[in-house]
DNA sequence: TTAACTGTATTATTTCGATTAGTACAGTTA
DNA sequence: TAACTGTACTAATCGAAATAATACAGTTAA
């Protein structure tokens, strides 16, 4: 369900963000679909629960979750489109894209990177 | 001429090396130019002049300047550091598409960004 | 030759964010 | 009541980045 990297450098509570987002994107969970427990989540993935806990905040304060004392934390309703962080996302991507169109990658270039860059992570 | 944000995050030694690879990139220093020394850049950044010494070391490394005790530090001539500055502009992007698919965007919307904006561009 | 530049090297220290650790409190449910 | 849930808080640990302080070596011009 959640891949985490330890070594990739990325911060594991922003992995754990990013990671739900994701899964929200992709259907794989759906508004109302009741997310693992701070502590259980914290004993599977081996990291501290402070640690979920924070990326639960973030991901309540986001609006991607919302989370109810005693009872648990669900995938709020709408549209993954309509996140203010997949939104955010989009406009950094092409701020990627400027960039590197500014250093000189191609159209073609660029969309050859993408296939090559999700092939790896498809592994 | 280099332009850092202290409180973004990237380090400032990684915006140095980016910084200079922009700058060679869209032609505002070409080869043979020599860059400001060690100690004069940091005190224009506010920043260790070993920070400024890292970054002229990976520049180095990278074939994008070549440094020579006693004189100075100047941007390579040609296809070398040409070779450099599209190696790490394709490692920039495709950190990018890492980052945008970690939040749930398929190849296929990566693409179609990649249109968007270069057809803004071509404008 | 000397003074003032240049790059380079080295070690120690500081700083800061991320994470861990431990504990406590509050609401829900069987 | 027991065992779950989320939440809050402080302290300690860890590591990367940056700073600090020197020292050494080569170049250049007065």
């Amino acid at each position: 369900m959640l891949q985490l990297d330890y070594k990739s450098g990325v911060p594991i509570c922003e992995q754990i963000v990013n990671g739900f987002i994701r899964l929200k994107a992709l259907g794989v969970l759906n508004g109302g679909d009741q997310l693992p427990s701070v502590r259980s989540l914290a004993i599977k993935l081996s990291v501290n629960p402070n640690t979920i806990q924070k990326a639960y905040a973030i991901l309540e304060s986001d609006g991607v979750i919302y989370s109810v004392k005693g009872k648990g934390s669900y995938m709020a309703e709408g549209s993954s489109s309509d996140l203010a962080v997949i939104k955010k996302a989009k406009e950094n991507f092409k701020q990627a894209v400027t960039s590197a169109n500014q250093l000189g990658l191609t159209n073609l270039e660029l969309k050859e990177l993408v296939d090559e860059v999700l092939k790896e992570e498809a592994e």
